[in-house]
DNA sequence: ACCCCGATCGTA
DNA sequence: ACGATCGGGGTT
């Protein structure tokens, strides 16, 4: 598929990656939708990111190659869906957190727990490549939406970078 | 083996 | 403002 996605488009800084990929069309098997909100994460010197203490089983995939799903489990109930950015060696991820369902039906999901829970995404789709598989990847887009910078969500440290990004039609809401 | 805490969310 | 719920990771 041309308007794929490819390694290239994720093997840049995370903080570039985060913004491009608002906008887009995320396909998760028979779901689709437009990315309304990110936020990203950065191994070193980020206290908040889950790489900020090095490689660990959890986190190994977050210093692999870019392009690849990174989900991780969360307060005993819910997923959370990541794509890995920066070159292989290097930590870095964007969290989904925000998605305007197109397909099957129209529906905002709003939260990165409730985003992988109605889509279905677990633990058992981390570490796949999304530049690959056919039922898991990302489509281009023409254009950036506008957007609004802030602060992320539900972190202790780290507070001070402002490394959330809205899309700012989705702020009507 | 143990303990604390967390990139959340629904309810109050 | 708070509780549910349990895996991850650091410490013993």
């Amino acid at each position: 598929m041309a308007d794929r996605l490819s390694r290239d488009f994720f093997n840049r800084p995370t903080l570039i990656v985060a913004q491009e990929l608002l906008g887009k069309l995320l396909i998760f098997q028979n779901s689709a939708g437009l990315i309304t909100e990110t936020e990203a994460y950065i191994g070193q010197d980020d206290p908040a990111s889950h790489a900020y203490r090095g490689i660990t089983k959890r986190t190994q995939v977050m210093f692999g190659p870019p392009g690849f799903s990174y989900v991780y489990f969360i307060y005993g109930m819910y997923n959370c869906l990541n794509f890995v950015t920066e070159e292989d060696g290097v930590a870095g991820a964007v969290l989904i957190r925000g998605l305007l369902l197109v397909e099957p039906a129209p529906f905002h999901l709003n939260g990165p727990g409730k985003l992988c829970k109605h889509l279905g995404i677990t633990r058992e789709h981390n570490a796949l490549d999304i530049t690959e598989s056919d039922f898991f990847y990302i489509k281009d887009a023409p254009f950036t939406p506008e957007f609004e910078t802030t602060p992320r969500i539900g972190i202790s440290r780290g507070q001070e970078k402002l490394w959330r990004f809205v899309v700012r039609e989705k702020l009507k809401n």
